[in-house]
DNA sequence: ATTTATTCGTACCAATTGGTACATAATTCA
DNA sequence: TGAATTATGTACCAATTGGTACGAATAAAT
């Protein structure tokens, strides 16, 4: 091609902007520290992304396909109910990778702080995973799992909730233990019989 | 007393204040913006309050005062579990006050943009409502209760946790419904036998 | 060798942030 | 009438933010 031969790796840049992102409050890292970090100047990230809305859009794309498709393939396995859920509880609570919390939770926990682009893919996402939810509880449904009677919808929207929730909580320092103490006992309704009025 | 007489009333700028976090993320609400709203000098926050930190901190202890107080005096009436329960979801999924959110757990939800004192302050109130809740769980145990078989300790973080993340959810603008049967679902594992491994 | 195309990074921009120096106004005391 | 005291707000500060103008550099095509 003609022209002065690019050296600006874009996916070297992502890595290390999701690695900020990822460790801390993404929304509290500016261009200028991504910049530094990845050695590059401040021009070349705007030619490649537009926008400080671009990075974090193609920031939060990138780890979507790397970490969150981890997810999605445990819940696509085809498992038995309680299977998906330890493997869930296994997820949230131990893989190292998550030791310092979720980086696309960490932008859904800020949301409005970001441009309109990676809003919309945080809600794209956020959808996602509550119909991959749905789908699995539906599926097991199906095979005969009761579910401890909660209605699929209601069950997809809590089970999304509470992975959320856990994570969350990894981020704020809370002990593995605690974490999955607090995760097994909410997703413990999916197994147990429940009464009619659950509260009195 | 001597000296120019106070035209500034420091009661009035917290509420203001109040009313501007409560709204927003309160982290996003800076001291230039109060200062307009509350048709206020920059200098005159500054000499009641000493910093941003000092105003925050302020503002979240006559929030304390004034809202979460609701709360303990659930906790502390003495009813029976279930209607305790049933109250809390009442407070977080009803009361109208927290049709955008809890002040507090906003704060919390962010807690490193605060200052030092301001940190302090939302985790001493974070141990507080834990050890609320926790002197509630002992003492239904107490009167008979058994809580669904689950450790006073677990109950009370968990507890704490779900009612906070529905006011959390409410704030992001879900519906009453979606977030009372949700928590609901999540406290019903109070009032239900729980099986040895919940998970399998 | 010159033109054309493309990327590079220095050095800037306006806006906003938390925070303050300082002159002035308003009161009481001597 | 002054002096002492206290509160007032204008007008500034340095730092940081997202974003860009523009000339230099580097390549292929002519």
């Amino acid at each position: 091609m003609r022209g002065r031969p690019k050296k600006l790796d874009a996916e070297i840049l992502l890595d290390v902007a999701i690695d900020a992102y990822w460790k801390a409050d993404p929304a509290d890292v500016s261009v200028n520290t991504v910049c530094q970090l990845a050695a590059v100047s401040k021009p070349s990230v705007y030619r490649e992304f537009g926008s400080e809305d671009g990075l974090t859009k193609a920031a939060l794309d990138r780890y979507a396909d790397n970490v969150l498709g981890d997810v999605f393939n445990i819940l696509e396995r085809g498992d038995r109910l309680g299977e998906i859920l330890a493997k869930l509880v296994e997820f949230a609570c131990d893989d190292p990778r998550l030791a310092t919390g979720c980086m696309f939770y960490k932008m859904r926990n800020g949301k409005h702080r970001f441009g309109p682009e990676t809003q919309a893919r945080i809600e794209t996402l956020d959808h996602a995973a509550e119909d991959a939810y749905r789908a699995v509880l539906h599926r097991c449904r199906a095979e005969g799992d009761d579910l401890g009677g909660i209605p699929v919808d209601t069950g997809a929207h809590y089970l999304g909730a509470q992975i959320g929730l856990a994570i969350m909580q990894r981020a704020a320092g809370e002990s593995s233990e605690q974490v999955r103490a607090s995760l097994e006992l909410a997703l413990s309704v999916f197994s147990n019989q429940r009464r009619g009025d659950a509260l009195v």
